[in-house]
DNA sequence: ATTCATTTTTTACGCGCGTAAAGAATTATT
DNA sequence: AATAATTCTTTACGCGCGTAAAAAATGAAT
């Protein structure tokens, strides 16, 4: 280690007793060489310390090692546990990942798919604003970049799409509310950003429907991503109009759920499952800080791990194919109820 | 828009009448070119969607036009905030960001560091660990690469500090806390990961002292990110064993406090400046969720936007610079108090 | 030892752009 | 209009590596 500075590959393979030809190869799949080989130059890079330069590599590849990653809302701790996930893993297979946060503005996203077209990566994996994204953009970026989308689906874009199971979330919680006592009434802004709302609140009227019970939507005001204060906001005027049709509020997610939280305290409401209490509230999602809410938040959780892990799996697969599949695939997991103290 | 496409500068420069170079020159430095010309460019580039393949921009170019983020914890919406407003301010003066995430793993700053080198930024912005960073790493990275520190300081590293002064938050805080009611006991790990937290208890200790009371330092134990089960658990042990010196408990940053809250909460403690309340807590960050505990947290808040405004307006001085200052510059911005409910 | 398949070396070209130097063209100044 | 200053064009080389093709070397199998 640390002899003299190598300046390129030229260099590193005839200090490293290797031809060029062979060592690039090697940094292109260190298994397409023979094993003698490759120990020969690992143990040489070992005692140079040389790498590549990515700029000249990547200018003649056809296909680069990098993965794009894009996530909606990074101030949102949900993404960043799943980004977590996700960069390891592309490390660990042998690829770069690029992390890249739309920060809830929908020019922002385009001008990253932009950014990403330019990497030349060898795919992305994109969980999009939703419903205020640009799906021109987004349809023709698929078309040129190798994608998966999670998180939230865009109908037919990527190759394919890995999440949560909306129906999966809100039909152990109705039934689990509804069991133990007062149905719920389902707590949502009226113009959601992001798809899967919808697809709870017609998760929730089905779920209803088909217990026999009547279903309540609260719809309230708000745009953006500031869901805490939306929620809170929301719920100090129901709780002033005294509007609840029920004494359980199912929260369409937790961020909302934690504003309608933190209004009932202010409010003077007691949330739990005891004696005396005048509400209960759940949720889903579980977000990071469910756990720490006043009281403590029952809410149904996302398998956090099989969809980042599958997500991750699924564009290795896409990769491999070619950047194709013949079919768009659609895979969803179910969620799993968190009984904790508020419901 | 969308004639036919553009294979290269060679191209896009003969179909838009201006030589190669000058289109190169153009590419670095739009404003290094004629008006007249670099409008001649502009309607060319609207016109024909040519961007600079950026692999053989960046080969040959001494300095690229690319700046590294690096951040502790992602999961933590701290950083997610000021990595937003960072990333923007290096878009809008040129520069492409690349964001990283250490994800509390000193392996991975490290990796972080050698994959930043090979991109050969021109400047980075560098939230370190912290108290777990590698140091001798980091110290030759500063050596090679211009790099800005921000957030946690470490002792003569990179050529600037942007922060936050802690002792300007603790200062303000125990003032308001011993000025209405009785002094704050100090709630903290006993082996904080960020070297802020050791700023903030010499600071109470300094101003306990200067106002003539009696110091209580409550350490805990815990060690990783999880701040707010860290300081649920400890805050549960307090409260068990009635070891509390004083009903005023200021804890050491927002995630503990959060932790502390919720403990409150499930053992039935009272927290508020209200009659009949049993304890006041307050804290300092201004988390993004303080504004919802229960009750919503009087903290002291960092000054965001400034500090992560003049953290890249330094590191565009560092670029300018070459690289380096006559001198590390420290820059640390006051905090302000936030009044809410729990103090 | 011979044959064959696999891997490596040799040689050579090209990618898309940065950049340097000298001369031509355009602007600004008087 | 003449001169000077600025900007642009022409020409040409090189960066560090990917990659192709043919020849040589290596290893396995008979």
């Amino acid at each position: 280690m640390g002899e003299r500075k190598i300046r390129n590959m030229e260099e590193f393979a005839s200090i490293s007793g290797i031809s060029r030809p062979t060592v690039s190869k090697y940094f292109n799949d260190p298994n397409s060489v023979r094993a003698s080989t490759r120990a020969r130059i690992e143990a040489a890079i070992d005692q140079y310390d040389y790498r590549p330069n990515i700029y000249a590599m990547n200018q003649n590849r056809q296909l680069t090692k990098n993965i794009g990653i894009v996530v909606p809302y990074l101030a949102d701790p949900f993404f960043g546990e799943i980004v977590r996930v996700i960069e390891r893993r592309c490390i660990e297979a042998g690829y770069s990942p690029s992390l890249f946060s739309s920060h809830g503005a929908p020019e922002q996203e385009r001008d990253i798919l932009d950014t990403l077209r330019s990497l030349k990566p060898a795919g992305v994996l994109l969980a999009p604003l939703g419903r205020l994204s640009d799906k021109t953009a987004i349809e023709a970026f698929c078309r040129d970049v190798p994608t998966v989308l999670f998180d939230s689906n865009i109908d037919g874009m990527g190759e394919a799409f890995v999440g949560s199971d909306n129906y999966s979330f809100v039909s152990q919680t109705v039934e689990y509310l509804s069991r133990t006592g007062e149905p719920p009434s389902f707590f949502e802004m009226k113009h959601p950003a992001n798809p899967n709302a919808n697809k709870r609140r017609r998760a929730y009227l089905d779920m209803m429907e088909r217990l026999g019970l009547e279903p309540h939507v609260l719809q309230i005001d708000g745009s953006g991503w500031a869901f805490e204060d939306i929620g809170r906001k929301g719920a100090h005027d129901i709780l002033k109009k005294k509007a609840l049709p029920t004494d359980t509020i199912l929260c369409s997610n937790d961020r909302l759920a934690i504003g309608f939280l933190s209004a009932c305290f202010e409010a003077g409401y007691k949330v739990g499952r005891t004696h005396g209490r005048d509400l209960r509230v759940a949720s889903h999602d579980d977000h990071p800080f469910s756990r720490y809410t006043c009281p403590s938040l029952t809410t149904a959780a996302h398998d956090y791990s099989s969809v980042s892990g599958h997500a991750v799996e699924t564009l290795f697969r896409l990769i491999e194919s070619g950047g194709r599949f013949q079919t768009r695939e659609e895979t969803l997991f179910a969620a799993h109820l968190i009984m904790r103290d508020s419901a």
